[in-house]
DNA sequence: GCCAATTGCGTTACAATATAACATTGATTA
DNA sequence: TAATCAATGTTATATTGTAACGCAATTGGC
């Protein structure tokens, strides 16, 4: 089995996969602090990057948040966020394909990637439903 | 012409065309502080938010810092940014098609996208070229 | 067993980024 | 002139993130 984490990054985990959306490192340090007041910001932060490495969180760098990764999307690097503005709802997707014709389009001067930020902001399909037509 | 900024807003694109790469709001308000000492957050942040409506500057979402527009890249509401983790560059490039086809996969799902976040982190032709090889 | 050395986590303090809320000023016009 | 509105200034505070130090548990060598 893959045990390997401290009981606070269980935790900051299951507090990440309640959530079904971004949530700021501190709403995280919120909810922990309801049990064991006493815990403080390095913890949930130190806690976020173990998750990150471990591929089990993602951090969206538009909202200053983080997110549990689906479990299919795992494995993979890099991910598309699509973010809802409306509602708030984030949903995450993947095409490789996509981000090998990125890495191709920025790698003709010479870069090489490592990281792939790619976020999409806009208006989810129920959202858009209610709306006014143009 | 187009005369309407203020003179505050004036610098602050100034001192981001300056820099080439892209600057903490912090630093612009220290840059400004050194002719006005008086000058505070809320200003920089505000002529900032004029200076995006205009696509005149970009925020870099994965620095949390801001960067004026090339030129030529003003029309476009979204640009590629690729960001060298060694040094430090910044190089802006547009691709329309890819931005077309990621509208286009994730809005396969009834999203509608209203602004693209595409930032790619790595290392820059120059200083790759002065790496180890693997 | 005992003693470094390492590692992980707690804790304090603070740094860096951003905005809310209200005051002032200066232009506009009834 | 007085009323109004927009822009900017100002104060204060909210939010996000880290540096630095200390302690306790683990481990590997002797």
């Amino acid at each position: 089995m893959s045990r390997e984490r401290s009981k606070t990054t269980d935790s900051v985990l299951a507090i990440l996969r309640r959530h079904r959306r971004p949530v700021s490192a501190y709403d995280v340090l919120g909810e922990l602090q309801d049990t064991n007041p006493k815990i403080a910001p390095p913890t949930i932060y130190r806690a976020l990057a173990a998750l990150m490495d471990k591929g089990l969180v993602r951090r969206v760098e538009s909202l200053n948040a983080f997110m549990a990764c689906k479990g299919r999307n795992r494995r993979h690097h890099t991910s598309i966020m699509s973010i809802c503005d409306d509602c708030g709802a984030v949903e995450e997707s993947i095409a490789p394909d996509l981000v090998e014709d990125l890495s191709v389009v920025i790698g003709k001067s010479g870069f090489e990637p490592t990281r792939h930020v790619i976020e999409v902001h806009g208006v989810c399909a129920s959202c858009g439903a209610g709306r006014m037509p143009a």
